[in-house]
DNA sequence: AGGGCTGGTTTCCGATCGGATACCGCCTTA
DNA sequence: TAAGGCGGTATCCGATCGGAAACCAGCCCT
């Protein structure tokens, strides 16, 4: 999931910052604990995933909710609002997933001639 | 048209760099020239518009046609592959319209307690 | 000859992004 | 008592983003 080689720089959308869309997918089949969503995405760091948790959550896409008890244990879940958010979110995906070659074919006929950006 | 007041830093998504959208949505009614666009996309400058453009024309969202005549005339205009990203980009900006005051809210609210970010 | 418009380029700079690394308190288990 | 997992923080750093300002060639008009 999530394999860094893939070329998703090439992915014309963003939603907030570079791991937020990734959250938000991983949420979506309910609540995960912060070590549970370092697994699938490949490579981030603490500090970067608890940067965009905490901005998911000041936007209230995402709620943190520890729970008291003998081990600790801290989950975030979508809010409604995040929930919605993954329409739109769906939408752009698709549309990618259907024009992924001529997004491709634009981009390497593009580059010919401009080494540089 | 894009006025700077406006608190657009709010939405959640983004296409490509910050001028992008914008440059999309006025080339949606067809070409436009350099300084066509200067003006509906206030506040920005030349150096931010052609690094937009150039992207955009890299990635196949846009061409530039380069008139020869008398006056110099450089106009811009969407791509088929540029005028299919308006469609997301739209489903984008619907949603973000009908909740935009649990945006506003969620956003208030978050920041109460979390002063930086 | 000078000034203006068009479509840029160049240089500089501060702000932000995001990775690397080290460190932390708390709790459980061996 | 030490080791290890959990959920982070703190600090540093290089890369990128994007605005400000200056400058430019070519062409027009006066």
């Amino acid at each position: 999931m999530f394999d860094p080689v893939c070329p998703s720089p090439l992915v014309p959308f963003r939603v907030g910052d570079k791991w937020a869309a990734l959250i938000l997918r991983c949420l979506q089949d309910g609540p995960r604990r912060f070590s549970e969503l370092k697994v699938p995405l490949r490579g981030v760091t603490a500090k970067s995933l608890t940067q965009s948790l905490r901005r998911l959550e000041r936007d209230g896409f995402v709620v943190r909710e520890e729970y008291e008890g003998a081990e600790r244990r801290v989950e975030y879940a979508l809010t409604p609002l995040g929930l919605g958010l993954l329409g739109p979110l769906d939408a752009a995906c698709e549309w990618t997933r259907e024009h992924w070659d001529e997004l491709i074919d634009a981009r390497e006929a593009g580059l010919s001639g401009a080494a540089d950006l």
